[in-house]
DNA sequence: TTTATATTTCGCTGTGTGACGAAATACAGA
DNA sequence: TCTGTATTTCGTCACACAGCGAAATATAAA
């Protein structure tokens, strides 16, 4: 009942959703998904912290940058079946198309380039 | 987007959860689940509405009594899908059980008692 | 019509949470 | 080692929300 819980209130916050959405694309890091949403960088990390206690992504580090994805095989079946769900409900909703979009053309920059910008703000 | 956010936003509190899960055994009316979890008839209420709401639950009116209901197969697939998802994770959590056997002596019992009882507190 | 009662609405309180910026942390490169 | 930088943690604010009791609503029964 927790974990499942964590889950659902992992889920009701849109901008953990869109994430979600998002990292279909392939893993993703911080200064990406802050990109992404236009949020400050500590917003985001805390988002995909509690993504992460949820079982919700999974995460690896790489010298200073840290990198999030959606899990594996490996994950909880709640988590799977959550998954499935959050993606046949909203795969194709116009925001998330968008968001898709634009992620694209954010995978194109130099993330080193993003994050500069998203101090300096 | 919209209705799919306030379905997890529903989900996202134990009680209404806990609601689904017992609305299972058939309709039940906004008494019998006070009963049920010990909290106060206003604040019940308010759970049922946001989960109508959400287009998680089915209501009917008889006279004085409220009835609710999960949907039947008019419920749209996102809902569907969730309430699928709800039973599948949580349908053998010992919680859930327990509320069902409790349940199960509160449906045994006058539904006029119980609402006496309740508002006497 | 009047009274009793099942439910909802309203007002309030305490707690939880999303947002930010500043400071701390961890690590790469000079 | 020292500096720069990607991320996280912390402190704070505003707002949302679960909970209650009291009052309002709606309907059955007297």
């Amino acid at each position: 009942m927790r974990s499942f819980m964590n889950i659902t209130k992992a889920l009701a916050d849109e901008n953990r959703v869109r994430t979600l959405l998002a990292l279909r694309q392939g893993e993703l890091c911080v200064c990406q998904i802050t990109e992404l949403f236009g949020l400050a960088p500590s917003t985001v990390s805390k988002h995909l912290s509690l993504l992460f206690q949820a079982g919700l992504v999974e995460s690896r580090k790489d010298g200073r940058w840290m990198y999030y994805q959606l899990p594996g095989k490996s994950a909880a079946v709640e988590v799977r079946e959550a998954l499935d769900w959050v993606e046949k409900s909203l795969g194709k909703c116009p925001q998330v198309l968008e968001d898709g979009k634009k992620l694209k053309t954010i995978l194109k920059q130099d993330p080193t380039d993003l994050c500069k910008r998203q101090t300096q703000k």
